[in-house]
DNA sequence: ATAAAAATAGTAATCATTATCAAATAGGAA
DNA sequence: TTCCTATTTGATAATGATTACTATTTTTAT
């Protein structure tokens, strides 16, 4: 991945960020630098970025996609409220419940595991071989 | 919450289909036993209904949202590929590395855990008492 | 320098969801 | 039953985030 000027200070401004930014609220920071920069250049360098495993891109809730500059694992917790995503600080060997307990000073309401992966179907599809 | 003729169709065919549809694959389904409800009407009566937490609305994976009929705590695994989401059966001391192992025949790639709660300044602003 | 490839800016299109609103329906009170 | 009022519905318009498109610009390789 070739980093462009533009790709280069959407990363930049991204990691000094620590609120999880939506496409376009970054777009508006980006801005003040690149006053030219279009928002479909924001988006299209977010999504490849985040395919790059070089940011991580936040898509529970329904809600609007934001980004983060964090890639350590780590969780968090959206409120239900607002949308605002804080990140939950977690030790090896917390309980979920002390997790809940020091969740940023939210309230927790509900807590699950999200699993991602590849379904049966597709995995079948997949070694069919009509990929790359 | 009043049980209307519609209502009452839509919670019984979501109850039945265990994939768990989106709005309008649910559409489709209720439309053959009322030809003539409308999409708004389901959109509108899943939405309340998950409120009253009679089902489910699962809105994590940033595509389409889908709806559960089973309202018991429980887990999903969703595919990257097609969208798929599928239950997770897990028992009382089971570790997430064993859940993994048996994810539906899914490829698993992610876990994380999800919170959703009130974040401290939407619990500054419930509390000055301007709700309901 | 020239040509090919990749990226960008600007804008249009998409599409799931929500809002709107006139018409239909359902309960009650009289 | 009849009338009144509140709720719900169906149809459609509006919204809004994201993606697609395309002409132009920038980079890279020859
Ligand atoms: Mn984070
Ligand atoms: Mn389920
Ligand atoms: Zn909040
Ligand atoms: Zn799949």
């Amino acid at each position: 991945m070739r980093m462009t000027s533009q790709r280069e200070i959407i990363l930049e401004e991204l990691k000094k960020l620590k609120n999880h930014p939506t496409a376009d609220e970054l777009y508006l920071v980006v801005k003040k630098r690149l006053p030219r920069i279009s928002l479909a250049t924001v988006y299209r360098n977010l999504e490849q970025m985040s395919e790059a495993g070089i940011i991580k891109k936040l898509e529970y809730s329904g809600r609007q996609k934001r980004f983060d500059g964090a890639t350590h694992p780590h969780n968090h917790i959206h409120c239900i409220r607002c949308g605002r995503i804080a990140d939950v600080k977690t030790r090896p060997g917390n309980s979920v419940h002390s997790i809940i307990k020091d969740a940023a000073g939210f309230q927790v309401i509900d807590d699950q595991i999200e699993f991602t992966g590849i379904c049966p179907d597709c995995l079948t599809t997949e070694n069919m071989g009509n990929s790359h």
